[in-house]
DNA sequence: TTGACATGATTAGTCGGCTAACTATAATTT
DNA sequence: AAATTATAGTTAGCCGACTAATCATGTCAA
């Protein structure tokens, strides 16, 4: 993603306002700042997840099967939770197989059909890594009061809403 | 980047901090709310550049070049300022040589130095994109008001300074 | 029942990022 | 002055994401 090091000055903000009039400088930089720290956050991550021989994608998939009741669940509606491709999800799922993390459980009606089964070595694994994580998250948000992070999600909930109009500019048929 | 489309329900929440004891709750919607919404919006950011034939790279390179008062930089310092690698660098000034929008000049009194300048038609390029980018974030953040911006600007910056928690947890000599 | 279509997973090939290694040039040290 | 080190940019090769195309299987309709 975004990991632009360098925002823009004042300065910079102002000569760009005065040759492109459209522009809304506290907009910029809150937009800039929040794709920046989200970059960053995520870098952070990484770094977490890469202590424990892990990478986002893989990590992902182990947290969505365990949050079934059976510890399974298919490509497709895993690549759908993830937000991957399919490709890109049975490469993941190839990783952990190979790592025993999960197993692939064929299924007898639907012989389509694969089953993606967390194994116990995958439990374990998130065992190590969920706590790890957790502790590290709670540490890095806790400057950021109950109030704060109520409000921050207000904010980003409204953003999120307003993404649309950032696809689609004032609903013009483009 | 991240870009899970499910985040964890209530119900997930409360089995995982059932299991994990260190999961803080508002901590992990916050920042995975965080980190999608930025997805998002970079995601949203790439189909506006994409129209004006654009990547997020690039761009940001012309935006880099624009900001000097002499339209010029070097490679390396643009790789930092952009935050990516040298030889990224490299290939994104060799794409925006070949559509003519940057050119290379070679420093006479430093053979090691290649000065890049932004052409007409690369400020041209700008001319296009900018206020089509600048009027989608104004309608976007249209719905955050400027109370709300500074609000979101500080707790950005803690979470900027928790990074380092989230790096090295408790301090630890990791 | 069989031909057309739908669905699930995978393979093939592309693209943009990275690190490590290389070339050329400049600066420094002895 | 020559050898060493540092700096700037590039090349080579890898990795993880993607799209498009493929294979196998299941479903539905004529």
């Amino acid at each position: 993603m975004l990991q632009l090091r360098d925002l823009p000055s004042q300065v910079v903000l102002e000569k760009f306002s005065a040759r492109y009039p459209e522009a809304d400088t506290s907009a910029i930089t809150s937009f800039l700042q929040l794709l920046r720290v989200a970059s960053d956050l995520s870098m952070a991550l990484d770094a977490c997840l890469s202590q424990h021989g892990l990478l986002q994608g893989r990590w992902w998939v182990l947290i969505l099967l365990m949050r079934e009741d059976n510890h399974m669940s298919l490509p497709s509606v895993l690549a759908e939770k993830a937000g991957v491709s399919r490709p890109t999800m049975t490469g993941l799922i190839d990783g952990l197989e190979r790592e025993q993390l999960v197993e692939r459980v064929f299924d007898k009606d639907d012989r389509r059909k694969v089953s993606i089964k967390l194994t116990e070595q995958g439990q374990a694994k998130l065992d190590q890594v969920m706590p790890d994580y957790y502790s590290r998250l709670r540490l890095c948000m806790a400057a950021v009061s109950e109030d704060e992070r109520s409000l921050l999600n207000g904010i980003l909930h409204k953003l999120d809403a307003g993404i649309v109009a950032f696809d689609a500019p004032d609903g013009a048929g483009l």
